[in-house]
DNA sequence: GCATATTGGTTGAAAATGTAACCAACAAGC
DNA sequence: GCTTGTTGGTTACATTTTCAACCAATATGC
């Protein structure tokens, strides 16, 4: 029978809602500060951490969908948060890169996640949060 | 400088990752097999598991806007997977309850979330996943 | 060179979600 | 009784997401 099932300790639906609670609670940073969707803030993170990169590079990284990647590139873009640059090696591919006003937002944000990041893992001991990022980390990876 | 922090281990972003990742896998079992969505399928897990609530208690329980259960709660209905029975003491309130068909759907979804869940669980050590259990837990609960 | 397939990226329509307004049943004050 | 406020639940509309079709640039086979 079911009855030895469970759904509060089922593992997709405490993730989801884990990912749901937190992820909530930071998206007041980038949404109310600056107008942004989780998937602008995650575009502008990877270019201000990674560098340049073309949407398809972003996409692959980060597991983003090209169409959510294409919408969000274009409204950082109206933003003036990023520029695209097209390559003359392959005039299909487009360089982002963020302007000056996108990477001062970049800095901004990144402050905010590190310190949302710190008050989450101060729920923990140090080895249960290592431990919680390194489960995380495999289940998040393709399976094999 | 944003230069120490790294998205990768940022707890919102792991969340999210790894969510996605476990919930599209396990989603095959009653999308493709069922045609339900995410929604549903919590709402008629509650209705087996804790039998005959309100549409208020399972989004009070479970976390879900009442316009999501409201139309979760039609699906399930048009599918005959339940029925709603009005109370007599207030007929605001309809409790919902799941036909033989419903209960059917559900022991089978039991069955292949419990196994999906052992085979997740078995990617990690016994005390790595309580450990995770159990963050995830504190984590989806409302903060204090 | 030319035809075909592939890749980077965009666009449009359909499905799903979020927000707010809404309706009916109840409760409280008077 | 009548007004006002609250609650359970649905509906309408705007925003997002998803899916498929699409266009242009490049690569491949001949």
């Amino acid at each position: 029978m079911a009855d030895d099932f469970d759904i509060q300790t089922f593992l997709p639906y405490l993730l989801n809602r884990a990912a749901e609670t937190a992820g909530q609670a930071f998206q007041q940073h980038y949404k109310a500060r600056y107008g942004m969707l989780r998937t602008e803030w995650r575009v502008l993170f990877h270019l201000g951490r990674y560098g340049a990169l073309t949407a398809t590079d972003i996409g692959t990284r980060a597991g983003i969908h090209k169409t959510k990647i294409s919408r969000a590139v274009a409204a950082l873009a109206a933003k003036r948060y990023l520029v695209r640059v097209t390559r003359d090696s392959d005039r299909r591919q487009e360089e982002l890169r963020l302007t000056p006003a996108g990477k001062a937002v970049f800095d901004d944000l990144c402050k905010a996640a590190a310190a949302f990041d710190a008050k989450l893992a101060a729920r923990f001991s140090p080895e249960d949060t290592a431990t919680l990022r390194r489960c995380l980390s495999v289940i998040a990876a393709p399976v094999e």
